[in-house]
DNA sequence: CGCGTTTGACCCGCGC
DNA sequence: GCGCGGGTCAAACGCG
């Protein structure tokens, strides 16, 4: 059907060892490279949104534990927030960094505790489907400026899907962690109202550690374990999106939070009360990933 | 040969 | 009850 935004086909996965990105435009750098400073490939990843997921309280809590975020910078929809599952192809606002507690490697302080999520990916998968209601996982869901679909996390994952998106030219891929004990899920969308906007939807926890630690993909990693930290811990706060870019020196990314259209962050990203180079980064991200 | 992607069909939930 | 749309399955295919 379509190949818009489809991966290079047999890329051999899309997260390898090497952590390929899809891009298969030349040109396209890994977040690597990018976070290595050595090269620059605005293009590619100029500008990162996180946020936290507002209300909704702990995930898990919304009729879908779905929390949306929003970007800023975003031409069109920027404010595109929390966006309730049902509100379907309107504003996908969702990306939703799974869980990766292990990712984030025993930053157990706040995790809470292992939730039902741990069922095997089968059984959750069948019990939703012939059971109750589907995905009871929470989610996290987060809006990337990026013309890479697939970003990288530090996990692999093997795509099992693809759909098209109503009132969408881009379709929507469906992953699955590899980890067969894993189970996580991820969808990748662009947005339908700015196309450089990837919106990933994160569902389920990790189970098991990160397969590796690339350098490139700590931003991404770090975003859903950031996400998720929060999510779980202070479902008010709001992602210091900025003090991670700097950390990370990935680039001028800018968070933008706005709740339910209500109370605004006042809590600007910039001024985040978070210690800088520890704080969440120093508890997720391996000093020695600190690079930069 | 193994792993991951592609792709059409099927299943299920939800709204009308 | 029906139709629509999202999500998942699984066989086929491709690449390293």
């Amino acid at each position: 059907m379509e190949d818009k935004n489809r991966a290079p086909r047999g890329s051999g996965g899309s997260g390898g060892p090497g952590w390929p990105f899809p891009g298969d435009g030349g040109g396209i750098l890994s977040l690597d490279e990018i976070c290595g400073g050595e090269r620059e490939e605005a293009s590619i990843l100029s500008e990162f949104g996180w946020s936290i997921p507002l209300d909704s309280g702990p995930i898990g809590e919304d009729d879908d534990g779905f929390s949306g975020f929003g970007l800023e910078g975003a031409p069109g929809p920027s404010e595109t927030v929390v966006a309730p599952p049902e509100a379907k192809s309107d504003q996908p606002a969702a990306a939703l960094p799974a869980r990766s507690s292990d990712a984030v490697s025993s930053s157990s302080s706040e995790e809470p505790p292992p939730e039902p999520d741990e069922k095997p990916a089968e059984t959750a998968n069948k019990s939703t489907k012939k059971g109750q209601k589907r995905s009871r996982e929470p989610r996290f869901a987060f809006m990337t400026r990026s013309e890479i679909d697939h970003l990288e996390d530090g996990y692999r994952w093997r795509k099992y899907g693809q759909k098209a998106v109503k009132n969408s030219p881009f379709p929507r891929s469906y992953y699955r962690c590899t980890n067969s004990k894993c189970t996580v899920k991820k969808r990748v969308e662009r947005s339908s109202e700015d196309s450089t906007i990837v919106i990933t939807t994160y569902e389920g926890q990790h189970s098991h550690h990160t397969v590796s630690f690339p350098r490139g993909s700590v931003h991404a990693q770090n975003a859903a374990a950031f996400a998720e930290r929060l999510a779980v811990s202070t479902p008010q706060l709001y992602l210091p999106a900025m003090q991670f870019h700097q950390n990370l020196a990935v680039g001028a990314g800018q968070l933008l939070q706005t709740p339910h259209g209500e109370h605004q962050p006042s809590l600007p990203a910039r001024t985040s009360p978070l210690p800088t180079d520890e704080g969440l980064l120093g508890d997720m991200v391996p000093p020695g990933m600190r690079n930069r």
